[in-house]
DNA sequence: ACAATATCAATATAAAAATACTGATAAAGT
DNA sequence: ACTTTATCAGTATTTTTATATTGATATTGT
């Protein structure tokens, strides 16, 4: 017997979720009830079949030929699978202008995403708020993690300390690390890491940057 | 005749670079002359033929058998093939707690980004520094680009603004954009766009997360 | 009712990236 | 000198991702 297999959503398509979702917002707000993939493809300078793709992976419905999908569907759709409905709590580490501006950044409360507490090593932060979240001493990193229940850990500490913060979360039964310091964390095999580097990006740009120059 | 081809570097051998140049500056401090390809694929946790291939991609002599590579030649061939020895210069559009982010962040003058203006339109921060660098009227963007030749924008407004924005970078002159809002930005063909996209990377982490939960 | 059309779905192909395999070689040990 | 071994380089395979193609179908206009 054949077996419905749910369509494997892949992680770049994943990276490109929030686009749409953005997107889809923008037509919901003019009232638009329904949208095609190449429309969506035009506006966000995309791949027409690519964004078609996508859609089919997460949408419960199927796309009408000569209307397309509907929006608000595919928002929920999207809301859904990413999680944006029901926030996970995460811990910050780091105080230094990244937490900072994370910290005030409102995005991620509709990303689902809830900042709970934030560490840091030095005491002059210690017992401050930023933007109302707590800062609190590293050291109770672990203890307060597994009180918390809480399995999201973000790190902005600078290189040379967030391996030791790492492995703090981890101990702390965090399983999903977010990591901006420009190293590559060792984990345990069940613990996910995101790296989010800037050096990363700006080398890819720098590069691309210095070959069209050569053209010039 | 068969002409010599310099190997590609790829776009994801590109953003491991900046990884492998702490990595091998560590070594370096600890007077380490040779690495292999799998050590270093071990202190990375990466794969040992990727390294391999991505040193060959970079490296001006080949690695011995036994002994691996020279760590100042491949410090010295990333340097450069980044460019982090002569420095860029960039603009900033945005001077929110992102912006303060970065232009605090000390690390972009090792990699060969030097920001020398940051752009608002609040009237508020108009004529202040930060951590030395001047805010000045976002209506001058197109103009001061275009006066001291800067190739490189980078964006750090909110979503509604940032079309508007890269098409006042695109006007001064600016080829390459870094792009911190959370849109696709539409620009010439010619014009090079690095997305930095906080919500797409926290989609990857938190659907993996979710797909994890579900085991437990 | 019928033709034209925009769009879809499914399959096929291509491109990019990661990983595996195989034979060669320089250094170290016997 | 010979053997062993770690590592390399090159080629092959696999996986992932993006794009192209083909035929089907719902809607619109005649």
């Amino acid at each position: 017997m054949d077996e419905y297999i749910k369509p494997v959503i892949t992680t770049q398509a994943l990276r490109r979720m929030p686009y749409y979702i953005q997107q889809l917002r923008m037509l919901q707000n003019e009232n638009i009830e329904t949208v095609s993939a190449p429309k969506i493809a035009e506006l966000l300078n995309l791949n027409e079949v690519q964004v078609r793709k996508d859609f089919a992976a997460v949408s419960s419905s199927k796309g009408k030929p000569k209307a397309g999908f509907s929006v608000t569907e595919l928002i929920t759709n999207m809301e859904n699978l990413l999680g944006y409905n029901n926030a996970e709590e995460a811990v910050l580490v780091g105080a230094g202008s990244l937490a900072h501006a994370i910290l005030t950044y409102e995005g991620f409360k509709t990303y689902g995403l809830k900042i709970v507490a934030a560490f840091d090593i030095n005491s002059a932060y210690i017992g401050t708020e930023i933007n109302g979240t707590k800062v609190i001493s590293a050291e109770k990193i672990s203890d307060l993690c597994r009180r918390m229940k809480v399995y999201i850990g973000i790190i902005t500490v600078p290189a040379s300390q967030a391996q030791i913060v790492c492995d703090q979360l981890v101990a702390g039964g965090v399983l999903a690390i977010w990591n901006f310091a420009p190293i590559r964390l060792s984990v345990p095999d069940h613990i996910l890491v995101q790296n989010e580097n800037l050096a990363a990006s700006l080398a890819v740009l720098s590069k691309h940057l210095k070959e069209k120059m050569n053209y010039l």
